[in-house]
DNA sequence: CCGGATCCGTAACGATACTG
DNA sequence: CAGTATCGTTACGGATCCGG
């Protein structure tokens, strides 16, 4: 006897959530899809370790479960490039309490072998966002953490993150990854910040905005 | 050559968070001892399907995450019991955040065969939970659905589910699962609500409020 | 009966090789 | 670059057994 394919059957909305998104790798590839369309390259390079196998087969599940569609770019340079569907990108929620939960995994730190990119930690910063300091804010921040761009779009009340350039960031940090860490996670005070080997295109109190957006203590529920 | 276990093995906060919390089982195990402390018979009984060799590997993993602490209760009925840490419970915000996304996939009826216990609709209720209506209430709210009583308390701001009986109800509301799904997830009025096969003690007002402070529509980001 | 431990077949995953 | 194919390994599902 053999079970159709690995499921809760359970008739409850987590059960059915993780039904779809409980698999090995789906909302790794989620994280990476909320920055914006990839290839099928971009996402083997940025989840390393995965087989492209896998990373095949995850794809056409996301795909048949409507979270991911695949779409052909037009020329020039016809490729093929995944994007989340609406449904994908309502997973953002999700994503960022995981992350905020796991941002205190973070404490203990990385490991020989363990793999970073610059940008995983966009999506830490973004879930100690705080949406009472930055209700009536339309700022536009760049980042530039070791050889990664990326910025983050406050207006509305919430913020966003996406790869690439901003278009005129109010404020352009350029460091290493540790400094950036530092000034994301750490209790940098904005004098020490602006001390560290890090250069910041924009004013002081921009600076000090960007802490207190984003500052993970006091820790919020 | 064998690799450690399996391990994303990024720095990154979603990543570790899903090393710890990212395995079968482990989250719905998170569900059902978010309301109270359980045995390892209760929990065998609320998962259904697992094996007695899983959920005792889950709990000892879980124990060595410090997401569970287990404790022998005193006597009368000295009984082995499992109960969430801190860190375990900080979990709420994930499974409420999952239960949120995964409503929609409820939409979809009750498949032949899927399992059902009316407590799992206390998650996707409390994830609907408007903390705008409910800021300066104090209100309990007792339900007994099929042969389970679980109760909501509204109290500072916040919403919380747990199981049994509650103090000194607001409101009890008495029906079978489907009239309960009604009430959670449909749009029922009120007055049609009140006419549906369910026994409701209190006042009219106060089950419009219910309705509303749960309301899934119209949907929140 | 509760709280597991042990064993075994199957499904999912990981690594690499291969192809249009 | 964008995947398929293959194959060894690990995790899971189901059942059985066992001590308190």
């Amino acid at each position: 006897m053999h079970t159709e394919r690995r499921t809760y059957s359970q008739y409850c909305p987590l059960a059915r959530a993780l039904d779809v998104i409980g698999e090995r790798w789906t909302l790794l590839l989620v994280r990476e899809l909320l920055s914006g369309p990839k290839r099928f390259k971009d996402l083997q390079d940025a989840l390393i370790g995965i087989g492209t196998n896998l990373l095949s087969t995850r794809l056409k599940d996301m795909e048949k479960n409507d979270l991911v569609v695949r779409s052909k770019l037009p020329p020039p340079g016809v490729a093929m490039v995944y994007e989340l569907t609406e449904r994908g990108r309502r997973l953002d929620e999700v994503v960022l309490s995981l992350a905020r939960w796991g941002t205190g995994l973070l404490e203990e730190p990385r490991k020989a072998g363990e793999h970073f990119r610059p940008h995983w930690l966009l999506h830490g910063m973004l879930s100690m966002y705080d949406p009472e300091l930055g209700r009536d804010l339309r700022m536009t921040y760049e980042f530039r953490i070791d050889d990664e761009v990326f910025h983050v779009i406050v207006r509305d009340g919430k913020a966003s993150g996406d790869m690439g350039r901003a278009q005129r960031p109010d404020l352009v940090w350029m460091s290493d990854s540790r400094a950036f860490m530092e000034l994301v996670f750490g209790v940098t005070p904005v004098d020490k910040a602006a001390n560290s080997n890090a250069l910041v295109v924009g004013d002081r109190d921009t600076l000090q905005q960007v802490l207190e957006l984003f500052n993970p203590v006091p820790m919020r529920r």
